[in-house]
DNA sequence: CCAAAAGTGTTAACAGTACACCCATGG
DNA sequence: CCATGGGTGTACTGTTAACACTTTTGG
């Protein structure tokens, strides 16, 4: 932080702070949403409605509230995603596994200016997928396979974003509580392995993921729950995970 | 990204894309320099010469150069970042070992006006560290232990920033190629585990980790290199790390 | 010759993998 | 009664961790 403000140190420094004056790109943050529907990976892509990129799809997202006084400098990045999930899914806050991922900011990637989008990813449970409506402003809003999305051409430079979170979801799956978001509350330890499975595109021995699942309980991870279900011919126990730790 | 050109559609749609007329943040790029002094994790700091903070310990860094035009849009992040750690240092842009870590973007962070600081992380040879000059303001510059660092009062959330880059290369230490680039060009096999010690803080056994590094030769991610060197009282093999592959 | 670091060997514990198998039950 | 997924057992392999040991050589 310091070339202009250098550059004010040399000349008779002014009362306001110069770097105001220098421009200032446009700063966006955009959702990568993710959910499991039909067995497969899905995420919320949007039809954009006006250029640039008219009728393509697009992550949702939108721009960061800056505010112009010094007390009130606008929303934090974390709120504006939050708040562009809520408007862009209808679902309650409560979703808060919101997670930076990294900034793109790439010069000619918005064809209008130079626009910086800060990129988050976000897990919905399956339960809650189907509750999505179609945002605020009735724009089309759908859930899409990952492999479709990666395919399709989308607005911007939004593919390489999708392919950073999905990148980034698979490299944490077994280090955080991804697995865990993208299941109902109560799950059976099938449904958690089709989770696996699903994000990883490889099948995998369920004797073997078992084991891993007990370690799981036995450490307090995750939890029995009350009840059983019938997701197959035997019903399966039924656990629920407890909160935050899973490293 | 939508908002703001949403408004736009139920409006006659104006020509030049109002999304201009918002306020924006400034955005600047802040840089953790590691190097490996003394036996310890330093990083390099600069005294700040002008308000705010004027006279407190900060991160190098300056702001992005943004274009106003449509052609020209300014410089890339990435290269931003590397205009700065030039400057900074003064040492040839053949480092380019920078990594983006995440944006840091809270509201009041700058006491002057909304101010996004994108952070990265750089890694410098102990063999180069020395050759840094005081950056081309002639600004106060210092390598700092990681640890005074992290106690000392630092300028904006830059305390927090290190924080964050600390844990990022502790994590990234043994599934990247940070190791290699804080070492001389050739090594030990005891210089590189010293390396991992002072990141990681804990003593870790000459036979096992050398175990370990013989993998790292039979899987040609770094191979022997001509002479020996004499650390302690029997010479050392060298050893060279081959470029790019490390999982 | 000896301190100190280079380098080797051995073992126990443990986690991952592959695969065979029994169990319970809804249709 | 049987197909199917739930759930268990087992043998093999590779990795990690702890630690005892030998080797080399500058001072």
């Amino acid at each position: 932080m310091s070339t202009p403000a250098d550059r004010a140190r040399r000349a008779p420094r002014p009362r306001a702070p110069d770097f105001f004056d220098y421009p200032r790109p446009s700063v966006a943050v955009d959702l990568v949403i993710f959910t499991i529907l039909a067995e497969s990976l899905h995420l919320l892509l949007i039809r954009r409605g006006e250029p640039p990129f008219e009728d393509r799809w697009a992550l949702p997202g939108g721009f960061l509230r800056v505010g112009m006084s010094a007390d009130d400098q606008g929303e934090d990045l974390d709120d504006a995603a939050a708040r562009e999930l809520a408007e862009e899914t209808g679902l309650p806050p409560g979703a808060h596994d919101l997670v930076q991922l990294r900034v793109f900011g790439r010069p000619g990637r918005d064809p209008r200016g130079r626009v910086l989008s800060v990129a988050y990813a976000a897990l919905i449970r399956p339960t809650h997928a189907p509750l999505v409506r179609s945002g605020g402003d009735a724009r089309a809003a759908a859930w899409v396979p990952v492999d479709a999305a990666l395919t399709r051409p989308l607005a911007f430079d939004h593919r390489e974003i999708v392919r950073y979170a999905l990148d980034d979801i698979r490299a944490r799956l077994d280090r955080s509580d991804v697995a865990f978001r993208l299941v109902p509350e109560t799950f059976t330890v099938g449904e958690l392995r089709a989770v696996h499975d699903v994000i990883l595109g490889a099948e995998s021995d369920p004797g073997n993921f078992r084991r891993r699942f007990v370690r799981l309980v036995e450490d307090g991870i995750v939890e029995e729950a009350p009840g059983r279900r019938i997701t197959g011919r035997k019903p399966a126990k039924v656990y629920r995970w407890r909160g935050r730790p899973v490293t």
